[in-house]
DNA sequence: TATTTTGTTTAAATATATCTAATAAAAAGT
DNA sequence: ACTTTTTATTAGATATATTTAAACAAAATA
């Protein structure tokens, strides 16, 4: 599998020209060349850029992070990202969850997991291990310490949680608000929404989940039959601004009349000229907050 | 969203040269066109390619094909795909939960489904209904009948069941036999190989669950230390054969110690040179018969 | 302010994909 | 065996994407 310089544009959100001109001066990348001296880029490739890109937001210059060896950009992304939890027993869940996970130990997976959630509820135990254990998954896709393989493995067995724990909710009475959620088609990973989906049922919101990859159009299609108050959506990818921009904007006038939550990379959301009827989630917290009162709007 | 006639090709298994010459001389597909002339098709012509592509596999000529109007194909369509089965109230079962998805009526979706997976136990279920109710969505997509994201919603309904009932199966002894499931990158479709998963799991199989778009690279990276006795994948989209039988002639390669099974699309796998030990699953009753008992090899 | 670093814009050349049109080959029907 | 229908192949023209290189603009830094 390769990705061609317009590909890897919409994957890290770095324009073509820029890609070229970091390799030309910084031996950025080095992708290979097809007969007719095209570039190729491989995962691999695709995986420094990000890395690149990521250290560049956090405040290094680009012929900083160029000019450093791959166990020093490792170093970097480890203290970047490591995240120590109040409590160091939460920290060990992670490490041990992850261990079973490359071991492909779906038992022990599960064990410590329904303890763990048994022990904190599952909401406290998404915000104390599962957040912090997809995040630490993220990190070591990057770093290339972990393959799609293992990462699929752990979703799946973390999706067949929630989605476990959604089906064993009790039914209740809706408390009024209607809530639809869906990912943009070029988003892959559903978890968060599937959490977010959890979370609001259990606070007696109607939920419509309709999961990853949904076209606009057909939200178009159905909207105006749906009368739904509240939208939810995830952009985690890494994309350009302004068609992070455009597809929010098409959004905003599809469902004028409902309030869109948006959640996600917050390096591209925050440079969107927000609507007025669009509210950033920038953290669990937030989230938790915005869907206390079922009698918001 | 847009299709170049490159990615009409992917997806539908007909050669570029042969889409444009269906339209030269029987008007099949009338795509916009860019400012320089180059073909944009989207997803009402997708859907009618595959129409056509479907009704000339089952006998018709193009020409014939053409010569229909819509409402004749629409027809047709219905012809090929009803499938009445023994028991009426089966497929009574299946309208009623399409007419709740389109209605995005969860809870009385959940209420029938869980009924008549108390009555028939999940694997009837999928035979009886799921597994039509399946086939009829995607009928009815192709028909415009239903929009992606009704069937979106329907199918994390489906599988928020399935994930439930593997995960309230009862842990017990593996019977030795190891059992690897995932899906090639472009396809999405999981509902099949997560029913699979539940049915080994019933036999008392070890399954590792990788779900959809895993790489082959993937694969290969973590295969030498999986020690899997089984790979199972489903190859459900349309493709060119030349392409299918790549993917599988490197998959061999690199498993060449495990005994594949692959089930899908039957106008493809059924052109593929099968090398030895790849089974070729047509039937349901065929993949139960597979895995039935646990010391086959 | 001056300098360095970084990102954007332009231009012309080349590579790749698509277009039309004609012909050859294969498959299906009679 | 012969015709019809369908698919594959070829060729030259055009459209789109990518490449290199240079000049320019903007931002950060000294």
């Amino acid at each position: 599998m390769t990705y061609s310089i317009a590909d890897l544009e919409q994957l890290s959100g770095i324009h073509s020209h820029t890609i070229r001109i970091w390799e030309q001066r910084y031996h950025a990348l080095s992708p290979l060349r097809s007969q007719g001296n095209t570039r190729l880029y491989d995962d691999q490739q695709l995986r420094k850029l990000l890395n690149i890109v990521s250290l560049n937001k956090s405040g290094l210059k680009i012929s900083k992070i160029c000019s450093l060896s791959d166990s020093e950009i490792d170093e970097l992304l480890d203290q970047q990202f490591y995240y120590s939890s109040e409590d160091k027993n939460d920290d060990y869940y992670v490490g041990e969850l992850i261990r079973y996970g490359l071991a492909f130990n779906e038992q022990s997976f599960n064990q410590l997991i329904d303890k763990s959630i048994e022990q904190f509820g599952l909401a406290d135990c998404y915000r104390k291990i599962i957040y912090p254990l997809l995040l630490r998954l993220g990190l070591m896709w990057r770093k290339d310490d972990i393959c799609p393989a293992h990462e699929h493995f752990l979703s799946n067995l973390i999706r067949q949680k929630i989605f476990t724990h959604i089906n064993n909710l009790p039914l209740a009475a809706h408390s009024g608000q209607k809530w639809l959620l869906f990912l943009p088609e070029d988003e892959d990973h559903d978890i968060g929404l599937l959490f977010a989906s959890y979370m609001l049922r259990m606070q007696h919101h109607h939920v419509i989940f309709l999961g990853s990859k949904v076209p606009l159009d057909s939200i178009k299609r159905i909207f105006s039959t749906l009368k739904v108050d509240h939208i939810m959506l995830f952009m985690i990818k890494s994309r350009l601004v302004p068609a992070a921009q455009h597809y929010i904007d098409e959004l905003s006038e599809i469902c004028s009349t409902a309030k869109i939550h948006l959640a996600g990379n917050s390096d591209v959301i925050g440079k969107l000229n927000h609507i007025d009827h669009i509210h950033w989630i920038g953290t669990l917290d937030e989230f938790e907050k915005t869907i206390e009162s079922p009698l918001h709007t």
